[in-house]
DNA sequence: TGAATGATTAGAAACTCATCAAATCAGTAT
DNA sequence: ATACTGATTTGATGAGTTTCTAATCATTCA
């Protein structure tokens, strides 16, 4: 995440471009690069420190100069990669968003799912409107589940009919 | 070129990352991802606005909202593909360089290649420093030259057999 | 060792850019 | 029409970054 937002921030700079492309033509050395740009030695170095520091080039000493070369293996991410959080192992998780969104319209709920599964998901996001543990009226619960749909009737039953909420006369809670 | 920088520096903040990362799991709109973000509507106006224009969102209103969603085809892009000047075209010019590079080593040349097209590559890169129209002695020519190698007899006379340069008894001109 | 050369660091100036508050704009619904 | 709601613009502020000069460091060569 964080690594990634600094590699783009390392790349989006012209000088840094430039360098770049010239270490992609052959290794260089930090006095020749400054003259080929028209720029210090000085910044070039900044530029160069920077840029291994993220180990996108790499230095050694050859004699009187310091040759920089690049390291060529981070280039072949495509810019996805790069800024998608997804990792492989949260697609449940994204798989849940997507059903979300299909079934709410700016925070209403359109229809309920005939899918169970789905159904489940979409009751749990409404569910996070109540506290765990607190005890609700059903005119308090019904109150809530208008907020997302007309029919509350519907949805409440349907809330405790996957176990999501448990009733005992007519105190409500969450499961 | 400026295109590409344009486009990395537009990625490479974090807001922008987020909202991206928010618009790949569904649309959205200004208030709702200012809300997720912990953001004013006006920053988040702001970074839209900025994405809408580089192509990479597009908005279309709906009610009270102007709905923000993602054009998907930027971002299968290579960071190579973004950072790459090369063109197509411009091998010929990556070719020469890679030749000079092979056998200059900081500023000296190595040895004449044997290769008849890569020794006119090495010999047109000395006779930069030759001016255009203007006449030298032998003793200059050899000097320039030394520059470049210690046979500068060898290399002169490769110079003149391959017609880059011309001479006319003790005097020497660019072709 | 001392002179030369290239690399690096420190400090300062200039610049860019994200953010917010407040004002304004643009559709929507009563 | 008019009140409402969300989007946008404006102007100010502050943080971060690039660049330079000048000084210092490190290595090589005589």
């Amino acid at each position: 995440m964080v690594e990634k937002l600094k590699l783009l921030k390392l790349l989006a700079d012209e000088t840094r471009i430039e360098i770049l492309n010239i270490l992609m033509h052959e290794d260089s050395y930090v006095e020749k690069i400054a003259c080929d740009l028209s720029l210090t030695p000085a910044t070039i170095c900044y530029h160069l420190k920077k840029l291994e520091a993220a180990g996108v080039v790499r230095s050694s000493r050859s004699q009187f100069y310091i040759i920089y070369s690049l390291n060529k293996d981070i280039f072949g991410k495509t810019l996805f990669e790069i800024i998608s959080k997804e990792t492989p192992d949260n697609t449940d998780e994204k798989y849940k968003k997507e059903v979300i969104s299909h079934f709410f319209k700016y925070g209403k709920l359109t229809q309920l799912p005939m899918q169970r599964k789905k159904r489940e998901i979409v009751l749990a996001e409404i569910a996070k409107s109540f506290e765990n543990g607190k005890k609700y009226s059903e005119k308090e619960v019904n109150e809530i589940i208008h907020n997302f749909h007309e029919d509350h009737c519907t949805v409440r039953r349907e809330m405790i009919a996957c176990g999501i909420m448990a009733r005992e006369k007519e105190t409500y809670w969450l499961v």
